[in-house]
DNA sequence: TTGTACGCGTTATCAA
DNA sequence: TTGATAACGCGTACAA
């Protein structure tokens, strides 16, 4: 194996100066025709790819791109991990993961340490840790470029990618009505999370415009685990009358739900219907399966992806459509009375 | 924010040359113990940290770690990172990921081609790609030292980490026989990979030493996928007379066992034991919960880590311990006679 | 439109 | 034990 040949083989041999190669490689439009023309069949004959060391060395720039997140859905991570990778390594960069943990003291500062030392242009922030405020501060003051994919607006256009979680809970819970139902109880998520009150507040204010009221006693919160799902099902199962339909939070403690159903001899949907969020893994296997909703997650990394990457290299952002809709998938565990 | 300090900044406040402080960065012997104070002192003051591209450029060194996979379980794959992650950010690298698609004819020139571009220093290799030998020489080629997690021993012991699938199947198999099953079936994973063929082999054979035989007809071969677990479940459950036992590839094919059981009116485990390997997010969630095989992948991830790393800076790898054995989960889904 | 020359922040050779 | 100084491969003022 041969020596990668540099810019200075394709100087050479084009017999341009290293100068004038590197105008070509950079897009530079004051380039004659015939000499790009000559300079780009001898980079394709080289198979000369620049060095992204060197590259940065001299531009100030790395070529990678970070992902911070702390999620404990996997499925959700890995589609986003493959979408962001279908743009950013079309366009020549690299994906760098750093996983963290919100709930630790030192998560801000960790999080500065991995864009800092890992010399990342830009990063993208995953939910829940893209709520954090804190930590696009930390960001901006290190002038470092970022793009939050979250359930609400809550920075510059520019900096986010948000997906409509309230318009799609709006739907469901119009779904929910049309099949007969009144008697509802949710599990909903933590309340310092906004998409838990997006959620809430999306279901509930529909349902509230279409006569049903749903009696505090009967709105808990979870903590969005299989296990926390479980214990506020037990909960919420023994309220007389008993909810007819239970919407959690997500589709882990739907899972949850379903399985103290199973337990108390309640059978799923003719005695409840139970509703979750996400579309995971689980929602589709579970027996029977989950009604729930599906957020375009590739779409909105993506989106996320193509954002940081204008922004990164300096591309003016025209307000474009940064907002994606989240879409109900009915499956067996809801059926009507 | 201020400019980042430099080397030069430190060999300047330190009055020495920047060599010296260079050697003192990279932990070279031949400094006095003075002078190595003096510059620890100022790099401490000055929060100085050098900086990775440069470093790079000048050794011929990215610090940066690949991570190549098609794995359609999500979290395998965030098992596995985080596990490396925290290895290799402690030693100072990053890590940069690549699934791709095994089936693609050009799987090996995309991969070749990232690990160019992104000029990593080594990588770790996932199943099933990991199995590729045409991968794993190809990366030979280009001088890439990469490390294989598998279920078998397919290359060096300093390129490998395995989890011994084998010996965790013989554990399954005698707990069943223990439970007074005698009527096998088995769904495989797809015979060109390495370990559906290490799983079946424990499994069978372990069966054969305790006296149990399964007929050719009651093993048949799957795809991994959920849907492929219902398709031969329907096939193997109009088998009379109808097995009593069926051991699934993976979790995903035992859930739709599950589910053909449920729609068959198959009570489980009262007239069918079912069992499956991976102990994925399914696993524990679906009603019954599935007795299966948990491989310890964050100790592998952590070992595979290390390998990796120690070989990239050339420590010698004495033949240390690099087989990890998966444990059997015993949950809902199995029961005796 | 093209080229010269220097800088980016390290490591490494060689001499002192 | 230390220090000039040359790479490393690329981008970019500035000049032509």
């Amino acid at each position: 194996m041969q020596k990668r040949s540099t810019i200075n083989d394709v100087a050479r041999l084009s017999g341009v100066s290293k100068r004038t190669v590197s105008r070509v490689i950079n897009g530079a439009t004051n380039v004659s025709q015939t000499t790009r023309e000559k300079i780009n069949s001898v980079i394709a004959e080289l198979q000369f790819s620049p060095d992204k060391q060197a590259r940065g060395l001299a531009a100030n720039r790395s070529y990678l791109l970070g992902l911070i997140y702390d999620n404990p859905d996997a499925m959700y991570i890995d589609q986003v991990q493959r979408g962001v990778l279908k743009i950013c390594s079309a366009k020549g960069y690299e994906l760098v993961v750093h996983p963290c943990t919100y709930k630790n003291s030192d998560f801000i500062e960790d999080c500065s340490h991995f864009v800092k030392r890992s010399n990342i242009d830009g990063v993208i922030i995953l939910p829940p840790v893209s709520e954090s405020k804190e930590l696009a501060n930390s960001l901006r003051e290190q002038k470092i470029k970022y793009v939050r994919m979250a359930s609400v607006d809550l920075d510059d256009y520019a900096n986010m990618v948000v997906s409509d979680d309230r318009a799609a809970l709006c739907d469901l819970a119009r779904y929910l009505v049309s099949l007969g139902h009144s008697n509802f109880a949710v599990i909903s998520g933590p309340k310092h999370f906004y998409s838990s009150t997006e959620r809430l507040e999306g279901f509930c204010q529909t349902l509230d415009l279409l006569g049903v009221d749903i009696p505090d006693e009967r709105i808990i919160e979870g903590e969005n685990s299989y296990e926390s799902g479980i214990e506020c099902a037990r909960q919420l199962l023994q309220i007389k009358p008993r909810p007819q339909v239970i919407f959690a939070n997500n589709d882990e403690m739907a899972a949850g739900v379903l399985k103290v159903a199973h337990e108390m001899g309640i059978s799923v949907p003719e005695q409840l219907s139970i509703a979750g969020f996400d579309d995971n893994l689980l929602a589709a296997r579970v027996i029977p399966s989950l009604t729930t909703i599906q957020r375009p997650v590739s779409d909105m990394a993506i989106l996320a992806a193509k954002k940081i990457i204008a922004r990164i290299e300096g591309a003016e952002l025209t307000e474009e459509n940064y907002l994606v809709k989240p879409r109900l998938m009915i499956r067996e565990s809801t059926r009507s009375l």
